[in-house]
DNA sequence: CTTGACACAGAACGAATGTTCAAGTAATAT
DNA sequence: ATATTACTTGAACATTCGTTCTGTGTCAAG
């Protein structure tokens, strides 16, 4: 996780708790439920909410009426917090990272992947530069991000477009469900695809419903190179 | 007893009613159940308070959301909802750039928005950071960046998709084919279209291809927010 | 006196909503 | 490693709370 003080200060998801309690009861004239926060901050759990509702009474930003549904209110206006993010950002400004731009993923042709001596400032490749708290990536993975730029539409059904730079953690393996860029001998190709492990075969599922999947059942002839932890567009200003 | 008019004003009870949702709303920050209400305004069932909240709202002084519990809202004036806006540049720190993230692209409501006057950090907002050289913005227009996080999937075929962050630049105006945050007064909300002028109205498309544009020709019923610059997509780690 | 609109009582139903828990995973400290 | 703290999950549970329904009483007009 990024590095945060965890005693004073509110983490991101403290925020978006409470930016979403000031923005519903703005919006609608009354505090939101636990469910409804959990909708529109993103979170997974109505216990989540709880969870981080119980931390934002302690910290005194809101106050809890127990047992009474929308039993909140925000005491310290969020104004109030901005100090707190200002902090947090000023802390971790200097804490940025360039990211090797290592190529393209290009569906004709294979392509130079960073090999295991690969060096974090290559004075030869492009550099992106990422905040380290905007990466969902944890604070010993970081040495193990790259970016890639993605040329060609074939991608398009994983909502990632011509142009767009995905941003990946070097992995071996992934998880089901992960988006993984991942090398296909047979078809000579890098492509993203979601990835699910089913024993015999591995399936690879384009995002667009309407594609089929691949399944490869011998291993030897693909290899996972990253999965995708962000994916950044520039549209023309 | 009284005379009571039927179909004008308020009653005794009306106002016993009104007023007790505003006390009770300034007092705890949330607005009354139809129970509370009945205990504070001395009446004597649940069924009573919904027959007068439905007149209330019959007459235009409350709103009600039915089915929601202490969904009531006095109508009075739509005061000053909107965030007070704080603000404070610590942007210059580095080659970074924190941008506020001052909403959420919601279908379904509007959204406090930051106003003509609109400053770079809003009481309410988060920021995220990112580098400058990440911009496709030239320098002198990097004041006028803000971000907002996409909820709903409406945009999905847009690549835009629910929980992205999109970066905008503050803009009144925009070229045919930008991809624009555009808010329509009619329906009271913010989304992202893409832009076209076509002289006697405005062409607003959904990426969507089942659809419909949305055709404006009195141009004061819309305003362009900004132009979107950048998407930003974090995927879990 | 009926009739009907209005105001009210009381209870019961079911959906909305807060709470809790047992267990899991991940990050961090020892 | 191992322990420890921080966070997450998913579900079940219990209460709150909006709604609805049946019935009662009042009052004024026909």
């Amino acid at each position: 996780m990024m590095a945060r003080k965890k005693s004073a200060g509110l983490n991101e998801k403290h925020i978006k708790v409470l930016q979403t309690i000031e923005n519903f009861t703005n919006t609608f004239g009354y505090p939101p439920t636990i469910r409804e926060i959990m909708e529109r901050a993103h979170l997974s759990s109505t216990s989540v909410v709880n969870y981080y509702l119980d931390q934002l009474e302690e910290k005194g930003y809101i106050e809890r009426s127990r047992g009474i549904s929308r039993g909140l209110r925000v005491l310290k206006q969020f104004s109030d917090a901005v100090a707190v993010v200002t902090e947090q950002v000023l802390e971790t400004v200097h804490d940025f990272l360039s990211i090797p731009l290592v190529g393209r993923i290009v569906a004709s042709e294979p392509i130079p992947f960073p090999s295991s001596d690969f060096k974090p400032y290559d004075a030869e490749s492009s550099m992106i530069s990422i905040a380290k708290d905007m990466l969902p990536v944890p604070e010993k993975n970081i040495g193990d991000i790259f970016a890639m730029e993605v040329s060609g539409d074939s991608m398009i059904d994983a909502m990632v477009n011509d142009g767009d730079i995905v941003i990946l953690k070097k992995t071996g393996e992934a998880r089901n469900g992960d988006m993984v860029a991942i090398w296909l001998n047979d078809n000579n190709e890098t492509t993203l695809k979601y990835f699910f492990d089913e024993g015999k075969r591995i399936r690879l599922q384009p995002a667009n419903p309407t594609m089929d999947p691949i399944y490869i059942r011998d291993r030897s002839t693909v290899e996972v190179h990253g999965k995708v932890v962000m994916v950044v567009r520039k549209l023309s200003a």
